[in-house]
RNA sequence: UGCCCGAUGGUGUAAUGGUAACACAUCUGGUUUUGGUCCAGACAUCCUAGGUUCGAAUCCUAGUCGGGUAACCA
């Protein structure tokens, strides 16, 4: 890192700056980033990924991938994968794979050595009487009775416990530190617990699992990491981390907590997002709804999006909430300079241009993304009918309304400007189709005599136009903060109805044919959408919206009541 | 009830004792064949009270408010 090339750095670089200023680990830095993998990675994930690939990358370091699976319950394979694939999306590459579990024999070993130096206890209390016994942040705690078996038979008993001798529950192997510490976690901590389970990776050769205070910081120190990064919830926990490591006086990461992201109108928790994965609320672990990052990629963000998301957000030791606003500010950004600009008629309304002469149509020539000139042209044919958005037409319009009213003039986006002259209706009263007129000399989208028009709309025709299915999605819920649930509701309650809204018969201009999974596109005025990765194919085209424009008149509208 | 951590505009961050910066959001106005983009402008005396200092958002003290924390989860 070239010191001073940042204007300023968040607390974290700061210190690992300095730590590298000042010879610390020989200048050394290596991080980690160690999910659990007992579900699929979110945003929040995404901003530690951020932060540890970051550091590396930034002062020269490694940074290793370490699952944590030291909870055979939870955890799967399946996960582990997704993780990868995350990880990589986001477009990192760990120097070191590595799992918790491939330490279980080297923590053993460690906990027989505590154990010898009377560190460590063989304790049979349940966790009814462990939690009696702890006491609280008023009362001190109690020393439990086995607190102190002779080393022998503390070494005889953690064997006989690795052995399967002893059933889920019946004993743990403790630290023996302070009962009395103003630190819950320094109150004679569990470091193994009796776990009669399959594991994921080692099957049934364990029946003893290590805690997460007891794996964690031993595995930073096996891996030669420098800066243990974790959020703020583990600070407590950091006085057992040095203790542990201090007792082994083995390599000493340094751990460093910082605030763990939430978003506004997003539910982060990985246990609530698998209740929603579970109970059918979703699809599944990469809905577009969910704040995962395979719910975001199928939504159709970028990595390049999220790594600006990351980056505006910072990293603080304070709690706080971004608004959503800032990641649909991110992947608009994004998607603007990249995506090529369509035509997609979500709500279509027929229009039938009386002058145009039937049986005919032409192509028109139009620029494919405006912030690109390299992007190039595009064709689209034109013709006698059209589809236009049902919201472009108003009967009665406020003067506000720049669109198309009965008797008004409008400009159809790279073709010619287009009259109403008269409303057709159905039985019901509802508009079925617009007959209009169009003005030949318009072509270049300017009138010969100067007479200008308000509004441009896009539109389709009908000839040649695709259906598509298109799928919006708005926020999950409609709270800022979803997890301040009103009493007597569940928080799934406040789970936003529309956060999906599927339209089966949008039409979308012809050269939509060809798009392919996962592309990226602007419907001109409507939004930024990507083809479905799961659900779309050749002939049958699904869209997901992943973001709309800014929409200044439908806020508009919003503010000043109804139209009108 | 203990202990730990935090506090800058509506929101997220910056200023590393020298006189509040950037972005989002919001509102104005301009440009525009996307009511998009782009451009211009508006919007805070830094939780409170004391103190240290020539000078404090930054240091100290007290208070207030917010968060975390007592799993054989991570």
């Amino acid at each position: 890192m070239n010191e001073s090339e940042h204007k300023s750095l968040d607390f974290i670089r700061q210190r690992v700056s300095d730590d590298v200023a000042n010879g610390k680990n020989d200048g050394r830095v290596h991080t980690r980033f160690p999910p659990e993998p007992n579900g699929y990675l979110h945003i929040g994930h995404a901003k530690s990924i951020c932060l540890n690939f970051g550091l590396a990358e930034e002062f020269g370091g490694k940074c290793n991938l370490r699952f944590d699976d030291t909870n055979p319950d939870k955890e799967d394979t399946e996960f582990v994968d997704s993780i990868r694939e995350d990880i990589r999306w986001l477009g990192f590459e760990w120097d070191a794979e590595y799992f918790a579990s491939d330490y279980f024999e080297k923590l053993y070993q460690w906990a027989i050595e505590l154990i010898k130096r009377g560190n460590a206890y063989v304790c049979d209390q349940s966790v009814e009487e462990v939690r009696e016994y702890r006491g609280g942040w008023d009362k001190p705690g109690k020393n439990s009775p086995h607190r102190d078996r002779t080393v022998e038979e503390n070494l005889d008993l953690f064997s006989r416990m690795r052995k399967g001798e002893f059933k889920d529950g019946e004993k743990t192997l403790r630290a023996k530190i302070d009962m009395n510490s103003d630190n819950m976690n320094l109150r004679d901590p569990a470091m193994y617990r009796i776990r009669h389970a399959t594991h994921h990776r080692t099957g049934d050769q364990w029946c003893i699992y290590p805690n997460y205070d007891w794996a964690h910081g031993q595995s930073d120190s096996i891996e030669s990491i420098t800066h243990s990064v974790c959020t703020l919830e583990f600070e407590q926990h950091r006085p057992l981390y040095d203790w542990y490591i201090g007792q082994l006086e083995v390599h000493h990461p340094q751990q460093i907590e910082f605030a763990k992201l939430v978003i506004s109108n997003t539910m982060m928790s990985k246990r609530k997002l698998t209740e929603l994965v579970a109970g059918g609320f979703v699809e599944g672990w990469d809905d577009p709804r969910m704040p995962t990052i395979s719910g975001f990629r199928r939504r159709g963000f970028t990595p390049e999006s999220i790594h600006s998301f990351a980056k505006r957000v910072g990293i603080t030791k304070h709690n706080s909430t971004t608004d959503i606003a800032l990641m649909n500010l991110c992947i608009r950004e994004h998607l603007n300079r990249i995506a090529s600009r369509v035509t997609g008629v979500l709500d279509p309304l027929k229009v039938v241009i009386e002058n145009y002469p039937e049986g005919e149509f032409e192509m028109r020539v139009t620029g494919v993304n405006p912030e690109d000139e390299t992007a190039g042209t595009r064709e689209v044919p034109f013709g006698r009918e059209l589809y236009i958005e049902r919201s472009d037409f108003m009967e009665e319009a406020p003067k506000k309304f720049f669109r198309l009213t009965v008797g008004g003039e409008v400009r159809l986006r790279n073709a010619f400007f287009l009259k109403c002259n008269e409303v057709i209706k159905d039985d019901c009263g509802e508009i079925v189709e617009l007959r209009c007129t169009y003005d030949p000399e318009t072509s270049g989208g300017k009138a010969p005599d100067g007479r200008k028009v308000k509004g441009t709309i896009h539109w389709v025709s009908a000839a040649h136009a695709i259906d598509a299915e298109v799928r919006l999605y708005d926020v999950m819920f409609e709270n800022e903060d979803p997890s301040d649930v009103p009493e007597g509701k569940d928080w799934k309650d406040l789970i936003n109805p529309n956060a999906l809204v599927v339209i089966q018969n949008a039409k979308v201009e012809p050269l939509l044919a060809d798009a392919s999974s996962g592309d990226s596109f602007q419907f001109v005025r409507n939004g930024y959408f990507c083809v479905d990765s799961k659900d779309s194919q050749p002939g049958k085209l699904v869209f997901n919206r992943t973001v709309t424009l800014k929409d200044a008149w439908s806020k508009q509208q919003k503010k000043g009541g109804s139209p009108n």
